[in-house]
Parts: structure tokens; C-alpha cells; sequence
DNA sequence: TTAATCACG
DNA sequence: ACGTACGTGATTAAC
């Protein structure tokens, strides 16, 4: 017999958001609350695992009033509101379903207990498993039909058939209507008989079995009981027609309609959108049974010399600083070997072919480091395709994900070699098969990508920027940062005092100790015990408490405490960890990482090392040149908003970066509508703050948090701004319009962003994805010009064969460790190579300034 | 593992 | 009526 799963929307819904609304509420990072679909989805997958229904349909309750509705609010009045976090999460629900491929019914005046009802009935020779904890559906149970019920919360089910209700109810399904009209039912607009619970109405039933039959022996009951039965026996009865699920109800649609199979990618990409992530790794794919001949050999056969190949390096999981090589496996179409690290020492012929520029992998940067460490010259790969998927789509920014994107085989790294930090000890014929296994994928993925890549205009950025950038990337790396560990230690043990000497008072006026870095002990200490005036959330950042500071005198207390707390662990302490033997910080520099194109640094990260805090930016001191060096620093000035000034074509603004005006005063001058002279420092500050806003596409109420003040004078800013710079307005409309049309938006080397969000039904998803869509071509073009000086400087330093090394990047900074003697050259490079990266409608300015440390060398 | 916080451009 | 600035990564607390 075939099995058709019969789920009540409504009540799973609100059953899972009730079970999930505690505490604190599950969100995405844009604040979408999610607790309740995330719920609803565990319930069904549960349901779907254990029933494995041949056909599902989720049944809806009708948006607008049914009869029932109008009937109950005759007698209770208004119904109850329902919580807005619940209403938004209503249509993502029936996104799921559709993603999920489960058939969804809702009409105009039908109640999900009706379309269950008739589906249940319309088909004896299936069996019904109906989802709901709505007791009312128990009238529907049959030898072939039963209810399943979510029990304690969302892990367990409860199966009811008729022997269960038998055995705790002691009423037959048919009973069930006669129960809800005696007892009623809040929940389901049943009014039923004030005063009469399940108890009596039980009692009543187990009596008389039916309403019709407790009225005509109403002489044999006696009391209070009887005066309650003889007020509501209309209503009674009205509750009887109403609990009476229909079962006769016009479908426009049948069993066949209902069968269900499961929907791999679209689930992926629902479970990614909201960002859940334990079920996103659930969702794995099939991996195909591939069965490659591998073997390991002596010297590479001359076939695989010739052309393109395939080269996947047999690395471990740790960082590429501590990585072990094994050796490598190569492809092409017909062979694929693998070579031993010792082996291949001694082959010419491979030696030679990784030095012709011509052979392809994934995740080259780490394969670079591999090579310099087996002290095994190279020359650029010809093709990575980590770093083309993430071109093609930003979401693929690690190889696992790149596999299972493009539905390829896909054996965890991890349970080959361990984890990084635990790695094990792997057998060479696992290796072996598993570097044969990727060297084929790059032969899957390469053709591919590179079609795509073409037709997608993004070749040239691929092959002048992204693959050239590999090896200078690998080189700052490789170069890392020199630290001095005395300073570091100084500064933390001087933070550390100023730690305990503000936590102790903090601890005097809070009356008691408590953790000061956890912020809900914090919240309770200020909004609890000292009762201040809590905003809308109990919130304890630093934006919130600044409000704050002259209402108590704790909070400069806290603020001065969080300052020091940060500077010790995260960078006195936190950095003092990642230096090396050879006395530098090697961060890693990730090129598949950032949704607009910028480098980010990691492990640490040295892009948001303190600047803007005068105590914070001691820790610049314990980044030093080498002996008989300098720092160089060299930034762009306002680049992002150059760009903005070039991408959009406004007039006003290129004159002003032509005129070597300074943009924020002359955007003072536009909003303040006064003259040059008249600019105070004030204003000046309002309108840097205005540029900046209008980059990631503020809004007035956004500004006005900012700047603290009233938004409608933050709206007349904006206003002034846009009427000043009108083709600045018009390209941020064209941008949106362009992100609606095409679903993504570019930057001046054709990089691509896309952005679902911006046609999602949700508004404050499609809000999001505006200013995404606004900030992305201007930070990604930036993005662009900066890697573009890169590649230019690190070239024109081989030609002058200098000694000087580029170290890091900061977004619109390089820093250079220098020896004395190459300065002014060096400061020629650098400038030159920064400001001629681009030819664009503004001037690009870089100045470069020296120092033994990074804080001089600002 | 996730949320809150805060450092940077 | 609602909610409200783009892009990152590290640390800590608490589940």
C-alpha cells in the first residue's frame, strides 16, 4: 500500500516556533529570525525519515477568515496577535516546501483540518499518516489512517491510533467531535461549554457517548453541571458542526500530484540562504564511485611532461608553514602517476615542467609553499581552479565545496591526513588515490571554468590579476613580518594591570564580582541591578553604552576595561603566539575569501591591527624592519570614494579630487551650503561621515545613529549630497536596477558579485541586498586597482632587482620592508606602480613614509 | 558550535 | 508598520 503523508502547516509551524522561541532567538546575521522554519524543517525531515511516504502534502490554513474564525470571534471577541517574528517566517516555510519539492495547498476559506481531512477519506486504499497536534484530526483515525504528535519539542513523535486513544482517552475517533464540543477548543475557535474541561467532557462521553445523547438524558444530571449544559446547549451544538472536519471538499489536485522525491541542490542553497548551518552539512551529495589507476613511479613518463597537466601536490591539513609534502600526482587524459617527494628530487624531466608555466592545480599558493620548501624551483601555474570556482561563484571559497558544487567525488581531506594541529599518520595508498582522485577533477573542472570564465568577460581578470597575484601573495607570505616579542610582552603585562585595577572598581560599584567579558552577566549587573534604562535590546556594545557614559559612572569604567581586555588578548597575547622561530608573524593572505574581491589575512589577521586608538596603536611598534631596514607604508588617499567619483561620472566631485580639493570639506560645502572658509571641523566630520554612509548605501536613520542626530536632518544631508553629486544618485539607482535585471553586479575588471537577496520577498533581505549591490562595484574596483599596483610593484622590484620585500596589505595600504640603501628607490616603485595602476578620470594619490617600526611609518 | 563584541579598511 | 552601513577575523562566553 502506499503511504501518503498528510502534515497540518499551521500547526507544525507555530508548534516549532513555540518550541524554539526561548532565550535567545535564533537569526541570521542580517536578522532574519529562523528559529521557527529551522524547527519546522527538523519536524518534517523527522516525519519524512521515519514514514517514507510515497506522497506529502502540507496542508494551509486559509490567510483569510473562515467561517469557523467569523463564528468564534462572535463569542471571545478579537483573536490573539501573532508574534511578527513568527509572520515573517511564514512564506519562508512554504520556501522551504518548495525547495524541498513537498506539495503545498492553501485557498481562500478552506482550514488545513478540511484539505487533510478529504485527502485522508478520498483514499482508503492508501495508508494516511497525518502530522498535527491538533487533537481534532483524531476524528480521522481508521485502521488505515493515524496522527503522529511532535512530543517534547521537536525530537520526538508520538504515534495516536485507535487503540491509543482508546487506551488514554477512552473515546472512539468518532467521539473526538463530541469531546470539542463539550470541552471546546481555544486554540481552534471551538467554544464548546463554559465551565466543562476534558474531565467532565470524558466523563460526560464515557456515559453518554455522544453530545445529542448527554442532552436527552440531561434529566440524570444534576447540579452545577447541569446548569452549565442547559446555558451552552446551543453552543454545543454549534461546536459539534464546527469540530466536524469536512471530508467532502473539492481538490484541485490528487495523489499523484503528491509524490515525493528529495531535492539535493535546492535544499543546498535554501539551508545556505538562511544560514543553517547544521543542516547545510547534512545535505551532502552522492559522491560518484570513480575508479582511477595510480600508481607510484620513479620518474614521470614523458607523456605527462608535455602540454598541460594536472598536478595535485600530496599535502597535509596544517598551515602551509608547518605543512608536510609527500610528493605529487599528475594527470592528463590518458595517464595519471604519482611521484614521491625523494623520487622526484632526482627527475629532470619533472623538475623541468614545473618551471614552464603550463601546468594546472588548485589551491596554488599552497602548493608554491610546498615546492620552496622542498627547495624545488618553479614557475607559476597556468591555472588554479580554486581561484577560478571562487571568481565564478564567491561562495566557493574551499576546495570541499568546490567538489561537492560541481557534483564531484569527494573523500574528506581530513580523514586521510587529520586535522590540522592533529594530523595522523596516513597510508600512501590512501594518499596515492586520493591525489589520483583530484588530479582528475582539475581535469573536469579546468575546461569548464575556463569556458565559463570567457563567456562571463572575467578571463582577463583571471589570467592579469588573480594568477599573477598567486605568486606575490606567496611571497609576502613567505617574507612575513618581523616582531618583536619584548614590546608585545611589555604592552601586555602593562594592559593586563590596567585590567585588574578597572575591574576592581567595577566590581566595587556593581556591589559584587561577575565576569566582565560576558554580556549577559554584564547586562544583568546594568540593567538589573542598576537599573539603567534599557534601548530595545539589553545590548552592552560599546555604540550603546557610549550613550550611556554620563548616566553612571560605571560605563567609562566598562568601556576602558573592554579597550584593555581587546589589546591583551587578541593582540598583545593573541599575536605573540603566531611568531616563529625565525623571529616574524608569516600570516596568510586568502585570495577565495571576501564577497566583493579583497584580500583578507588570517592566522593571524594583521589587516585590523589598532590604529585609531592612540594606546591601541602602540602595538604598531612591535612590527619592525630587519636590521638595516626600514618600513615602508604606502596608502591610497580616499580610494573608494575616487572610484565612486569615476564609476559614477559625477562631474562635481571628479573636479573637486582634480583640483586636489579635500573631499569631505568640499562635501561640507555642498550639504552645509557655505563656502570653503566657512567649513568648521565639525561640519568637516559630518561630511566625511556622509561620504562614507553614502558608500555603503546608508539611510537616513542609519546616518542619524550615527552622527546623533535627528534623521530628519540626516534625510536633509542626504538630500543636499545627492542633489550636489546627482550622477552619484543615478548610478547608485542604475547599479540596483542592473543587480534586479542580471541578479549581480560588476566591478571595473568584471569581477561579478552576485546578490540573490536582492529579489528575495523578504523586505529587509531585498534592502540588504541594495546596499550590497551599491558598496560592492566601488570596495570590489578597489579591490581590483590595489591587486593590479601589486603585481605592477612586485614586477618593477625584480627588474631592479631589488632586495626590498613586500610584506603585507592592508585594502589600501603595502607595507615594504626596505633596506636603507633602496629607500628613495623604493619609495619611486611604490608610488609610481600605486598611482599608475589604473588610468581613471581622478587622480590616484599614494604617498609612501618610513620608519624602524610600523607606528613610525605613518 | 554560535552569539556578542570589537579591531581594521 | 518595519528596520536600518559595506567588507573582513579573533576572542570570549555559554550552550
Amino acid at each position: 500500500m502506499k503511504k501518503m503523508l498528510l502534515i497540518d502547516g499551521n500547526n507544525m509551524l507555530f508548534k516549532a516556533y513555540h518550541a524554539t522561541s526561548y532565550g535567545m532567538m535564533m537569526k541570521t546575521s542580517n536578522g532574519i529570525p529562523t528559529n521557527a522554519v529551522y524547527g519546522f524543517v527538523m519536524m518534517i525531515e523527522k516525519a519524512l525519515s521515519m514514514i517514507q511516504p510515497d506522497e506529502v502534502l502540507v496542508a494551509w490554513d486559509s490567510g483569510k477568515p473562515t467561517f469557523r474564525h467569523q463564528v468564534y470571534a462572535e463569542y471571545k471577541g478579537t483573536r490573539k496577535e501573532v508574534d511578527q517574528e513568527l509572520i515573517v517566517q511564514m512564506p519562508m516555510a512554504r520556501e522551504y516546501l518548495d525547495a524541498a519539492g513537498i506539495y503545498r495547498y492553501e485557498a481562500d476559506g478552506i482550514e488545513a483540518d478540511d484539505i487533510i481531512g478529504t485527502m485522508a477519506k478520498r483514499y482508503p486504499d492508501h495508508t494516511i499518516h497525518i502530522l498535527s497536534s491538533d487533537k481534532d484530526l483524531w476524528q480521522l483515525i481508521d485502521p488505515t489512517t493515524n496522527v503522529y504528535v511532535m512530543k517534547k519539542g521537536l525530537s520526538e513523535i508520538e504515534i495516536i491510533d485507535e487503540a491509543k486513544l482508546m487506551e488514554t482517552k477512552g473515546i472512539t475517533p468518532a467521539q473526538i467531535i463530541d469531546l470539542k464540543a463539550l470541552m471546546g477548543d481555544a486554540s481552534d475557535n471551538i467554544p464548546g461549554v463554559k465551565g466543562v474541561g476534558e474531565k467532565t467532557a470524558l466523563k460526560l462521553l464515557a456515559d453518554y457517548q455522544t453530545v445529542d445523547q448527554v442532552y436527552e438524558h440531561l434529566d440524570e444530571i444534576k447540579g452545577k453541571l447541569k446548569e452549565k449544559l442547559e446555558t451552552d446547549k446551543e453552543q454545543a451544538f454549534l461546536s459539534k458542526m464546527l469540530a466536524t472536519i469536512k471530508t467532502d471538499l473539492a481538490l484541485p489536485f490528487e495523489a499523484d500530484d503528491l509524490r515525493y522525491e528529495k531535492h539535493e541542490d535546492t535544499l543546498y542553497d535554501f539551508y545556505a540562504k538562511y544560514e543553517m548551518n547544521s543542516l547545510l552539512k547534512k545535505q551532502v551529495k552522492k559522491p560518484k564511485a570513480v575508479n582511477i589507476h595510480c600508481e607510484a613511479v620513479a620518474t614521470v613518463s614523458a607523456s605527462l611532461l608535455q602540454g598541460q597537466s594536472m598536478i595535485w601536490a600530496d599535502i597535509d591539513c596544517e598551515n602551509y608553514y608547518d605543512a608536510t609534502l609527500y610528493g605529487f600526482s599528475l594527470a592528463n587524459e590518458q595517464l595519471c602517476e604519482y611521484i614521491r617527494l625523494e623520487d622526484l628530487k632526482n627527475d629532470q624531466g619533472f623538475l623541468q615542467y614545473l618551471n614552464q608555466s603550463n601546468w594546472i592545480t588548485a589551491q596554488a599558493k599552497d602548493v608554491y609553499h610546498a615546492l620552496h620548501k622542498a627547495n624545488i624551483a618553479f614557475q607559476d601555474a597556468a591555472f588554479d581552479v580554486s581561484v577560478a570556482a571562487f571568481l565564478l561563484d564567491a561562495s566557493i571559497n574551499d576546495y570541499e565545496k568546490l567538489l561537492m558544487k560541481y557534483d564531484l567525488e569527494s573523500k574528506s581531506k581530513e580523514d586521510i591526513y587529520g586535522k590540522a594541529g592533529k594530523p595522523k599518520l596516513s597510508d600512501e595508498q590512501e594518499r596515492i588515490s586520493y591525489c589520483a582522485t583530484q588530479c582528475v577533477n582539475l581535469y573536469t573542472l579546468t575546461a569548464q571554468m575556463k569556458k565559463e570564465l570567457q563567456e562571463k568577460e572575467m578571463w582577463e581578470l583571471f589570467t592579469t590579476i588573480e594568477m599573477p597575484l598567486i605568486r606575490v601573495l606567496f611571497e609576502m607570505e613567505k617574507n612575513g613580518v618581523s616582531c618583536d616579542l619584548e614590546v608585545l610582552a611589555q604592552i601586555a603585562s602593562a594592559t593586563e594591570a590596567k585590567i585588574n585595577g578597572l575591574a576592581e572598581k567595577i566590581y566595587a560599584i556593581a556591589g559584587y564580582e561577575f565576569n566582565i567579558n560576558s554580556p549577559k552577566q554584564l547586562a544583568v549587573v546594568l540593567y538589573d541591578e542598576l537599573g539603567l534604562k534599557a534601548g530595545k535590546k539589553r545590548s552592552t556594545s560599546a555604540d550603546v553604552l557610549e550613550k550611556l557614559i554620563h548616566v553612571h559612572p560605571i560605563i567609562a569604567l566598562l568601556l576602558e576595561h573592554r579597550k584593555y581586555a581587546k589589546l591583551y588578548s587578541t593582540y598583545a597575547v593573541g599575536l605573540s603566539k603566531y611568531v616563529h622561530k625565525d623571529g616574524k608573524i608569516h600570516t596568510l593572505f586568502n585570495q577565495t575569501q571576501t564577497q566583493t574581491g579583497r584580500l583578507s589575512s588570517s592566522e593571524p589577521n594583521l589587516q585590523n591591527i589598532s590604529v585609531r586608538d592612540e594606546e591601541g596603536k602602540e602595538i604598531r611598534k612591535a612590527f619592525v624592519a630587519a636590521k638595516d631596514c626600514v618600513l615602508m607604508s604606502a596608502d591610497y588617499s580616499q580610494i573608494e570614494l575616487r572610484m565612486l567619483a569615476h564609476m559614477a561620472n559625477e562631474a562635481e566631485m571628479i573636479s573637486a579630487f582634480n583640483h586636489e580639493i579635500d573631499i569631505h570639506t568640499k562635501t561640507a560645502m555642498q550639504i552645509f551650503d557655505v563656502s570653503k572658509e566657512d567649513v568648521d571641523a565639525n561640519m568637516r566630520r559630518t561630511a566625511k561621515t556622509v561620504n562614507f554612509g553614502i558608500v555603503y548605501g546608508q539611510s537616513d536613520f542609519g546616518l542619524s545613529e550615527q552622527l546623533g542626530i535627528t534623521r530628519k536632518e540626516a534625510h536633509e544631508f542626504i538630500e543636499k549630497y545627492f542633489a550636489s553629486y546627482p550622477n552619484i544618485k543615478q548610478f547608485m539607482d542604475a547599479t540596483i536596477a542592473y543587480c534586479e535585471e542580471h541578479g549581480y553586479v560588476k566591478t571595473l575588471f568584471q569581477r561579478r558579485r552576485y546578490i540573490k537577496e536582492i529579489k528575495d520577498k523578504n523586505y529587509m533581505m531585498r534592502e540588504f541586498g541594495k546596499r550590497a549591490a551599491m558598496n560592492a562595484p566601488i570596495q570590489g574596483s578597489a579591490a581590483d586597482l590595489i591587486k593590479v599596483a601589486m603585481i605592477r610593484i612586485y614586477r618593477a622590484m625584480q627588474e631592479a632587482g631589488v632586495q626590498a620585500k613586500m610584506i603585507l596589505q592592508i585594502h589600501d595600504e603595502l607595507i615594504f620592508e626596505v633596506p636603507d640603501a633602496e629607500i628613495e628607490q623604493m619609495r619611486q616603485i611604490v608610488e609610481q606602480g600605486m598611482q599608475e595602476a589604473m588610468k581613471l578620470s581622478v587622480p590616484l594619490i599614494a604617498e609612501a613614509s618610513i620608519g624602524k617600526n610600523w607606528y613610525e611609518a605613518k
